[in-house]
DNA sequence: GCGATATTCAACCTTCTGGTTGACGATCCG
DNA sequence: CGGATCGTCAACCAGAAGGTTGAATATCGC
């Protein structure tokens, strides 16, 4: 499934989610993991899970009592196709960014489990 | 001044407001040209500007009665770079990765997205 | 100056959002 | 078994978001 623009801008749109994106790039988190943080309750961390979930964001998957959260990338991808279309980032980094992307990507093989 | 990545998500969360800036990519527009495909209010597309304009994504200009309004692909820059870092790199060494988000996004925005 | 046009402001309504707390269903472990 | 741990659910609340309408402000053109 894929889940709107909507969904996906604005579940981005939460600084709170935003941090637990950056944390899961790290690694997959356990719910209390991805609590632990933050200054809020477990249930609204719950919560943000979930929005990160509809919006594709991110998958839940529970293994004994445990709810594991891990990054779904493929979500942001459309809405960033959809920013780019507003083109000429010319601008910005994208030199330097795209240099450290060769540099960190030419040493490693290129990922087979990435579809398209 | 650069709005941060909370203002600009929740800017494009927004159907309307995306229809808004796609209208713009062809050319800068009134007011009153702006509104007029949509089936609501001219005072509901003010305030959907002014919420476009804040988020750094529009410019407005007025001049004599008219108010041109005019995309600024610039504050969407950062928004697509923090989202492409996780829609087609995530393979990549992130520790390096995540040094250079820091560098690009860190100068505006302290901590604000990235707790510990 | 006056009426028409362009846009915003102010007040209001309803719905959504992000947070809380307390109870609950599962699961692990001693 | 029984207690601790993991996570969600339900009810609730305050405030923000998106819409409305009507009045107000500016500017244009006659």
């Amino acid at each position: 499934m894929r889940p709107d623009l909507d969904t996906v801008f604005a579940a981005l749109a939460d600084p709170t989610r935003r941090a637990i994106l950056i944390m899961l790039l790290e690694d997959d988190m356990a719910v209390t993991d991805v609590a632990e943080p933050f200054d809020i309750s477990l249930a609204a961390i719950s919560k943000h899970l979930g929005i990160l979930t509809r919006a594709g964001l991110i998958s839940q998957e529970k293994r004994g009592r445990v709810k594991w959260c891990k990054l779904e990338p493929d979500a942001m991808r459309d809405a960033s196709i959809w920013m780019q279309s507003f083109g000429q980032f010319e601008a910005v980094n994208l030199d330097a960014f795209e240099r450290f992307l060769e540099a960190e990507l030419a040493p490693t093989e290129p990922d087979a489990d990435r579809p398209g």
